[in-house]
DNA sequence: GCGCTAAAGCAAACATGTTGCTTTAAGAAC
DNA sequence: GTTCTTAAAGCAACATGTTTGCTTTAGCGC
């Protein structure tokens, strides 16, 4: 993947990959969508455009290797001391970033990008970490945890089909997916 | 929606509005994404770029406003009797549909479309009515029906996000979701 | 048929994307 | 540290795609 700077992790590539993501994101806070144009952004990080079309080919790839980059999560996930209120509290949060402009904005660039320079199954695998980590906890506590892909279907699918194709559950319709994780089995 | 063909209906507008449609599918059948180009959609249209710039705005706003129409299902649902029944063949046909490497194009070209000429939630309609047909179905026969948003949650989101995602459902999966729809309450 | 008008065609200006070649700078060998 | 090697950046010329003002066409109402 290219946001792991090829092979010289310390040097000119890292610089300059650094440069047009931040270029990137400062051009996505500050204007719209038309004016985020790859001379643009290499203007912004003060690279000629040649340079970032060699490494990421168009600007759907580059967009989609800055998003996943930022769609990832800091820090771990909230510990509430149950395993419901743990999926409660993540699947909470995962709603309210998915569902905001900006996150609606970084899954379509994720799944625009043709060029599998940054695959959608990322996201995928990312959710599927988190979610490994609560299930370990939830076992060192001794609770059950329901399976991890029927966590995806019956909460996260909901959540990003509704963002993506209509308008981002509230709150309380999150929590009764999470409810249902309980109740169906 | 440009679709319509504006206000003459059945005049030079609508000749044009249909070649260009043809001509993206031929080429989308034909060659790759790359050869997908404006120019080359023009030149199968037998028109000229300028014409599809004026009226579809970007490449993405035309793939969007094909896609919607390639979308919508062509004759009633099956019926098979019973409500379940007929929810097991109708979510197992969308599946294989939006699964299909033509399906999931087309699903990305819809989101693909920033410039709102083919609103994505148009694709929830074309559920919601599907689903309304359903019901009804249900009602006379004196069946009870979930609730349609229930069964989007529960049987379209996830079909959907496994085919963005990862990968399509196999027909096995979607009979178990729409299995957890009588399930769980 | 005759005018009116929305939309198509045309062509020039402009912006974006591509490519071969040159230059730079990071890391390795000495 | 100096020199060698090489991956990647810069540059510039070119090709392709996009936008725009103006002209022409054809459908529709009279």
């Amino acid at each position: 993947m290219s946001s792991q700077a090829g092979s010289r992790p310390g040097g000119r590539s890292a610089r300059v990959q650094a440069a047009v993501h931040e270029a990137v994101k400062a051009l996505q806070a500050e204007s719209g969508r038309d004016e985020l144009t790859v001379p643009a952004i290499a203007d912004r990080a003060k690279v000629t455009p040649s340079t970032i079309y060699r490494r990421w080919g168009d600007l759907a790839s580059l967009l989609a290797d800055v998003a996943v980059e930022r769609i990832r999560p800091d820090g771990p996930p909230a510990d509430t001391g149950t395993a419901k209120g743990d999926v409660h509290a993540w699947a909470e949060q995962y709603a309210e970033e998915s569902g905001s402009e900006l996150g609606r904005e970084l899954l379509l660039d994720i799944l625009a990008a043709r060029s599998q320079v940054a695959n959608p199954a990322r996201c995928c695998d990312i959710l599927r970490d988190r979610l490994a980590i609560l299930t370990e906890r939830a076992e060192t506590r001794g609770e059950a945890f329901p399976d991890i892909d029927t966590v995806l279907d019956t909460v996260i699918a909901p959540i990003v089909y509704r963002t993506l194709f209509d308008e981002p559950p509230s709150p309380e319709q999150v929590h009764s997916l999470v409810e249902t994780l309980w109740q169906q089995r």
